[in-house]
DNA sequence: TAGATAATTAATGCATCGCTTAATTACTCG
DNA sequence: CGAGTAATTAAGCGATGCATTAATTATCTA
């Protein structure tokens, strides 16, 4: 847990992962999508990757890192649990966020 | 939201997040919880404050801190949602790829 | 095998974080 | 007022984070 806060306080670790929620992709197709150095976009991918949040699978002369969804989602949610329990009275507007993470309705 | 999760990657703020989770404290109450300075204490409250995550109010000497649950949950729901949508159909990013190796780079 | 490409590791510079102690501000009460 | 308590601000210092360039490892291909 402590690694994972730590690496999502990184916007471009966010961003990553922004990125891999909508498709796999190489070391080098996510570099490409940033200003900074490719050592420090694989530096990146590392505190990722030892957070949990990603996963890398060396395919030939290609590194292909995947998102790990259960991890991000189990964590963030289960903090906000700690912190927010449901069974305090929540405002309005959090309460319908809440309920549709659980897959309730999406308007009230 | 980035002040948030800034905030959130020190293990003192969330322990701080935690207790007052249950009731509103002051800034000594605390700091006696803690084994680090008082001043050290105190500027973890500001970032947590800052990030708007906790408010505060003075009432005569004491300063009482209380957590600003809507902001925590809005931002960590929003963000789950956001990388690790339910079932939702991608989002149109083909385009910021090409957009990416014509130069266009860094947004957000 | 040589040369190009993909990616990481290594070494380094610099800014920021988190802590400390000391000083300051603000409030209470004799 | 002046002493005591609560809290923050200020200044300083070591550790860590994030970036760079250079070097290394691994793979593909002509």
């Amino acid at each position: 847990m402590q690694k994972v806060f730590e690496a999502l306080a990184s916007s471009v670790r966010r961003k990553i992962l922004a990125y891999l929620s909508e498709s796999e992709l190489t070391a080098g197709q996510i570099a490409e999508r940033f200003a900074i150095s490719k050592p420090a976009v694989s530096q990146h991918l590392s505190v990722l990757e030892n957070a949990g949040l990603v996963e890398s699978e060396k395919r030939g002369q290609f590194v292909h890192y995947r998102l790990v969804r259960e991890n991000l989602a189990n964590t963030l949610n289960g903090y906000v649990q700690e912190v927010c329990p449901v069974s305090r009275p929540l405002k309005k507007e959090s309460k319908a966020l809440s309920e549709a993470a659980k897959g309730g309705r999406e308007d009230d």
